[in-house]
DNA sequence: AGCACGCCGACT
DNA sequence: GTCGGCGTGCTC
């Protein structure tokens, strides 16, 4: 072999830099080739605009093999992965690694599925087989008309030999696949607002058009998103939709497969298995897919034809990625559609921030569905219920369990939400002052008595309940606050007669469950539910006369200059959980603080206000939107070895450019997090390009002093982070 | 990130 | 005398 052609390749490692390999012959950008490096062989992807090498090349070493069982990935993906990469200021390579399915990380070639379809040819035809052989017969029969081999195999389990069989002799043709005709089925009428919007963003198929489609609860965003989906399937295209990451997933799909019945519709969440991911992926890629539907992942999938892309719930958190390459799907989106030239649609309530400044800005369109979709459904009021000078039952306020009981007699359904699971949050000596904090968290650890155990919710780490003062040794140790349990225990306490069911992350661990307390919501077996924030997302429990909230006011007075973005979205959402058609449902917060502009604002159904009003005091301090953040994070098991870090760096860096501000370093919110202490420098500008420009220039100097840093020490950059 | 190389403590 | 601790440095 003559090796003479020096081949540039990605690899998934840590490392800014890529490496070069020597071949035979060219290879196009995006093959998939398996290389040594150093003592290991690794999967690389080939990017013919990679410098040539420093080293000389008798150093390089020679590609091992070529990993060409598909064409070479994309040259969309890879220019969308290196624009990640640059404004996330994450590696290459490893921000390559991270938009591909598992499978296609290794080296090994992959194995695509048969995607062909059967039948039987002229001369299999003429050729029925003998009457006493009732499995050729039976898939004789069936390959008069043309099949999938899974389909067969489904008829019998040896349809796989009898296949190649009749492949070999000719009796069998294989055919390529072939795109069903488009069937769209049980389509709802629009009503004028849903209409108007669904004609603006088909009026903008074929081009870039950024649209916030701000739609209150049960508005009908979906109906929306579906007839819009339809007009681009129609014209032979593909879409992208992005959805957060909740078990809502298997309802929005059904919804899309019994709308499309004919339409390949491929899902890529995290619930998949590596090889049911990359089916999906491919499909996608090769066209067989016309709806792709994903979490955040997904908004790497290649889309050859794509034509309009809809992010749903776009003011989730869920769509940021919190590790390794910290994008965020909704701008990732945006980015893809631009560069495709396609709409893309921004759906939500309770659109984020960001969103809402783009619309004032003017580079997004906003359409409005203020309207619920169904006749007679109206607004629940909402009532805020000053708890200040009550007495409370387990925290329920008299008011409230009158309200609870009311329904009760009515046979109609309550929530009562309250966003903490457990029995109470913390458990606390009645004498000395102890507490349950964590050993390994700024946390406390919340006390689950139906396990007999405290657990702390941000690392894991369990304990049995002590039976007194593990300071002081006093008995006497009491549960302070409630969560969902206790607010279970004392419901069914002071409501004896009532069918409960709490709905949190512990009574819906497995899909058994899930599916268990799914079907006792909606056969009518249950009067009150209780449960966190898994009951206000998306979900739909059918009609709720009552809503009750505890425990909000903590969102109110938060370091986190987003807390009350989250809550007010949060409280929107819940809220919009009340009501049916013809009857409006009640909504009552229980609260210290009955006149906050926020609880005002809510009572108001008031979004714009409110976002006005926050969008107004980020200005004035100079948060995002209004201000583009970089967070430099480092931790450690000693807090003196991060900040030492994050010092020599500042010190390193010297003065910033003009416009940018550094702040810290200082402990981050949470400040110690399983075990590792968190410190962080902020830098702040408002204008993006200088900041990353800056920062993107000083990469090599923070590296430098990482390598030096303490062996335990972990370092990050997260561009326009969400969590402080 | 891996993984090897390298130089100092407690074991068959 | 070795097994193994994790410090440092490289990987085309």
């Amino acid at each position: 072999m003559t090796e003479r052609v020096i081949l540039g390749v990605w690899l998934d490692v840590p490392l800014r830099a890529a490496f070069s390999y020597l071949h035979d012959s060219p290879l196009p950008d995006g093959t998939r080739v398996k290389v040594a490096f150093g003592p290991r062989e690794m999967c690389g992807v080939i990017d013919n605009s990679i410098p040539p090498p420093a080293v000389a090349t008798d150093k390089l070493k020679p590609i091992l093999a070529v990993l060409d069982e598909l064409p070479p990935l994309p040259a969309l993906l890879l220019e969308q992965v290196q624009f990640a990469a640059r404004y996330y200021l994450h590696p290459v390579g490893q921000a390559l690694f991270t938009a591909l399915p598992t499978s296609l990380r290794e080296a090994r070639p992959v194995r695509q599925a048969d995607h062909h379809v059967y039948q039987l040819s002229a001369q299999g035809l003429a050729r029925p087989p003998a009457a006493r052989s009732t499995v050729k017969t039976l898939l004789w029969q069936a390959l008069q008309q043309p099949l999938g081999r899974e389909a067969l195999r489904q008829l019998h389990p040896q349809a796989g030999s009898y296949l190649k069989a009749g492949l070999a002799s000719g009796d069998i043709t294989a055919l390529p696949w072939q795109p069903a005709a488009l069937r769209v089925e049980g389509a709802l009428p629009l009503n004028a607002q849903q209409e108007a919007a669904r004609s603006s963003v088909a009026a903008a198929l074929g081009s870039f058009a950024a649209f916030l489609l701000h739609g209150i609860t049960g508005s009908g965003k979906t109906e929306v998103y579906l007839q819009l989906i339809a007009q681009v399937l129609a014209a032979g295209r593909q879409v992208l939709v992005i959805i957060p990451e909740i078990n809502l997933t298997p309802q929005l799909i059904d919804r899309f497969a019994r709308r499309f019945p004919a339409t390949g519709i491929a899902c890529l969440h995290s619930g998949l298995s590596d090889g049911e991911r990359l089916q999906g992926w491919l499909d996608a890629w090769q066209g067989r897919a016309g709806i792709v539907i994903g979490t955040r992942l997904a908004v790497f999938t290649p889309l050859p034809q794509l034509g309009l892309v809809i992010v749903d719930e776009e003011h989730d958190g869920s769509f940021k990625q919190h590790d390794g390459l910290r994008y965020h799907a909704r701008d990732l989106a945006v980015w893809r559609a631009h560069r495709q030239q396609v709409p893309v649609l921004l759906g939500s309530a309770t659109p984020s921030l960001e969103t809402v400044a783009n619309v004032e800005a003017g580079r997004y369109r906003k359409l409005v569905l203020d309207q619920r979709a169904h006749d007679g459904a109206s607004l629940p009021q909402i009532g805020l219920l000053d708890v200040r000078r009550q007495k409370l039952d387990d925290g329920l306020a008299p008011e409230v369990i009158a309200a609870l009981r009311q329904r009760l007699a009515r046979r109609e359904m309550s929530l009562v939400f309250i966003n903490r699971r457990g029995y109470s949050p913390v458990l606390a000596c009645t004498d000395c002052g102890w507490t349950s904090a964590c050993r390994h968290c700024s946390a406390r650890m919340v006390l689950h008595l139906s396990a007999r155990q405290l657990r702390c919710h941000h690392c894991g780490a369990q304990q049995r309940i002590p039976v007194q003062c593990p300071d002081c040794g006093n008995p006497d140790i009491k549960p302070l606050g409630e969560g969902t349990q206790r607010l279970e225990a004392a419901l069914q306490r002071l409501l004896p007669e009532a069918r409960i069911l709490r709905i949190d992350r512990d009574s819906t661990s497995t899909k058994a469950a899930w599916d268990s307390i799914y079907q006792r919501v909606h056969s009518g077996q249950v009067d009150i539910l209780v449960g966190t924030q898994m009951l206000a997302k998306g979900h739909d429990f059918g009609a709720l006369s009552l809503v009750v909230v505890l425990g909000s006011d903590g969102g109110l007075y938060s370091a986190d200059f987003r807390a009350s973005e989250r809550l007010f979205a949060q409280l929107m959402q819940v809220a919009g959980r009340a009501g049916r058609a013809g009857v409006p449902g009640h909504v009552v917060i229980q609260t210290q603080w009955p006149d906050h502009p926020l609880y005002l604002a809510l009572q108001q159904h008031d979004f714009d206000g409110f976002a006005a009003s926050q969008l107004a005091e980020r200005r004035e301090a100079g948060f995002p939107p209004a201000a583009y953040q970089i967070l430099l994070r480092a931790d450690a098991p000693a807090y003196a070895d991060a900040e030492q870090f994050l010092q020599a760096v500042l010190q390193q860096l010297g003065a910033p450019p003009d416009g940018i501000t550094v702040f810290g370093p200082a402990p981050a919110l949470m400040a110690r997090l399983a075990g590792r202490e968190r410190a962080q420098l902020t830098l702040e500008s408002t204008a993006r390009a200088a900041l990353h420009g800056w920062l993107r220039a000083e990469l090599p100097t923070i590296e430098a002093l990482a390598r030096k840093a303490s062996r335990q020490l972990r370092w990050s950059l997260d561009v326009d982070p969400l969590e402080l």
